[in-house]
DNA sequence: AGTTAGCACTCGCCTTAAAGGAGTGCTAAC
DNA sequence: GTTAGCACTCCTTTAAGGCGAGTGCTAACT
């Protein structure tokens, strides 16, 4: 692919991105300087369609990325735009005055990605696995429903209905979350092994049956990397798109949205750690959102990944902006969520 | 109003649920037999028309039934339809089967009414209102940050992180805990007492600044009657309704419910305990929600209204169906809440 | 060989006109 | 009070024509 074809690949994408309308050898020629007539630009345009980087609704109508072409941009050709300095303060000063627990902090970065991208906000939250234990016990309902509750240090807590076996009281619960606490105190969920769980075991033999009840329920959390839960925000934005206008998509979208599972696994082909996901069209593998396309990227905890940011917007979105925006966003998240559970320290 | 005017406005008012389409003076001779021609029908829509139970939203189409109409209908004519024996039980197995707190019962309830509805479910739980106090603590995160625990018969766990003074540390809060708990186990939230508080400040008049702060988190919670959390499903299914083909209303309705604040406002509108509160489009608050109405009922605990369940639809709802299985709905959670909290017995 | 002007051609979209049809209101007769 | 008949209204559908954006190809130019 030789300079020239890159540039009006280029100019076709951006002018794509901000008009939704298919772009002709004209358009280009005018708006942006190549230096070269139309009729050149319909000869590279031809040959781009060829290579399969765009395509055409239809003869005469202009030209439209192709999967593979934002794909290619987004690779190769994309300048990102630095983040706006008022936006990264946005975003600073927002996580910083958040005062709650990390859950809180989570669900308001979704919220505003949600606004300052006008796309529609994902938000996958860890589930125990992002935290060390701080409290944990075992509560009585009532008899025999019994409640395991779980303090993060992060100020998570979670808990689990379940019900014990004939004969158990509140005295016996309470010398259970006794040792609970003793033994689980301090570390994360996720570090329990197996050796503190027999240890405990031994130590409580008589109460086996609830114990293993109660590590069971400890362990599904675990088990469960992705098992958090997820929000959502400014789906309502998406339909401020274009391509949304049309009654049919919106439905087979907010079909997907609502659609756990599905959300889940969508987020969850976010890659590990390092930087940015973007994934376009059906490089998803959900057929729903066929004309969508995703940008996300993963936040830690602890020095290990916990929960997920992403936003999805049509195939036509801004990557060159959201994809630095989600980068930084992901990156603060961090930052402050670490700096909740370890006093001013950053990580 | 006489009797044959009757019979037409409900001709009129099933036939338009039915088919969403105006319906004619023809059709309603041929298909529900008042025994008078169409000619006859006509002078008696043109007097409902003129008494404002139905309009035309042009010359020369059918009628539709006016905001007025439904009204009339869902007060006097609508002979309600008995909950179906399957849906009774589809819904009796669901709660009794479904383990876990309170907040899970009432949220599976809204699922259930979203999906055997087709309409639009909300749910308002209760905050921490309903329900006796089990257990409540005081953890310390990373310090001065700390986070109120509280849990309630029902399995509901509640947490508020706040921050400490200076100095507070690991013991003086686990003092505080402990008379806390002394002091305020088996209490419902909304049933603390100005006099309990003060007796308890007394007792730790070191440690008024937490306290006060703790107690206010509480008081906080009783004060928003309203203020749990809402759970919405089913939105999807309303853009199966013939009225929503338009991009344009899905938008709007789309915006109202992403704005928790106004849903609260329209819940929060619902008769107290008895029965089920009908409104139809204008007569709620909300102008986005024009089109609409919402059929909603409240459901208790230990005697007192604690949450509410809601169903929201074009005007153009199934009322004589809808309204039953609200009814019904709401009493069965009432009763399987109650047993949560009281063992076998029925509340 | 690459570039460009020119031009015929395609095809979606918009406007306009005409036909169709559902439903009404009115009148006159029963 | 009821009904048949009929003119009238007005929305909806269909068809046709014109417009315009955009293309691909050809031939000439650098």
């Amino acid at each position: 692919m030789d300079d020239r074809k890159q540039r009006v690949l280029l100019a076709i994408i951006q002018d794509y991105v901000a008009t939704a309308e298919p772009v002709g050898s004209r358009t280009i020629a005018r708006k942006y300087q190549l230096g070269v007539s139309s009729a050149t630009i319909r000869n590279e345009m031809a040959d781009l369609e060829e290579m399969g980087y765009i395509e055409q609704p239809h003869t005469s109508a202009g030209r439209v990325p192709s999967i593979t072409g934002y794909r290619y941009y987004v690779d190769s050709l994309m300048k990102r735009e630095s983040v706006p300095p008022d936006l990264e303060k946005i975003i600073r000063e927002g996580l910083e005055h958040t005062v709650g627990d990390v859950g809180g902090l989570i669900h308001y970065t979704g919220q505003l990605l949600a606004k300052l991208t006008s796309y529609a906000a994902l938000v996958m939250m860890p589930g125990l696995f992002g935290g060390r234990i701080r409290h944990i016990q075992l509560v009585p309902l009532v008899l025999p429903r019994v409640t395991l509750v779980v303090v993060l240090d992060g100020g998570t807590v979670q808990n689990h209905v379940f019900e014990v076996p004939e004969g158990i009281g509140e005295e016996d619960l309470a010398v259970i979350s006794a040792v609970l606490s003793a033994k689980l105190k301090g570390m994360t969920v996720a570090g329990i092994r197996r050796t503190v769980m027999s240890e405990i075991n031994l130590e409580l033999s008589r109460y086996r049956d609830v114990l293993n009840k109660a590590l069971e329920v400890l362990a599904d959390e675990r088990g469960s990397a992705g098992a958090g839960k997820i929000y959502l925000d400014g789906m309502f934005n998406i339909l401020n798109q274009p391509e949304f206008q049309n009654v049919e998509r919106v439905r087979t979208l907010l079909g997907l949205l609502e659609q756990e599972e599905v959300l889940k696994e969508l987020l969850a082909e976010t890659a590990p750690s390092a930087g940015v996901t973007v994934r376009i069209g059906s490089e998803m593998s959900s057929r729903y959102v066929a004309e969508c396309s995703m940008v996300s990227a993963v936040f830690r905890m602890g020095g290990r990944d916990v929960g997920t940011l992403a936003v999805l917007g049509p195939t036509r979105m801004e990557y060159a902006r959201i994809v630095p925006l989600m980068e930084f966003a992901a990156r603060s998240l961090t930052v402050y969520l670490n700096r909740l559970v370890a006093g001013r320290g950053d990580w």
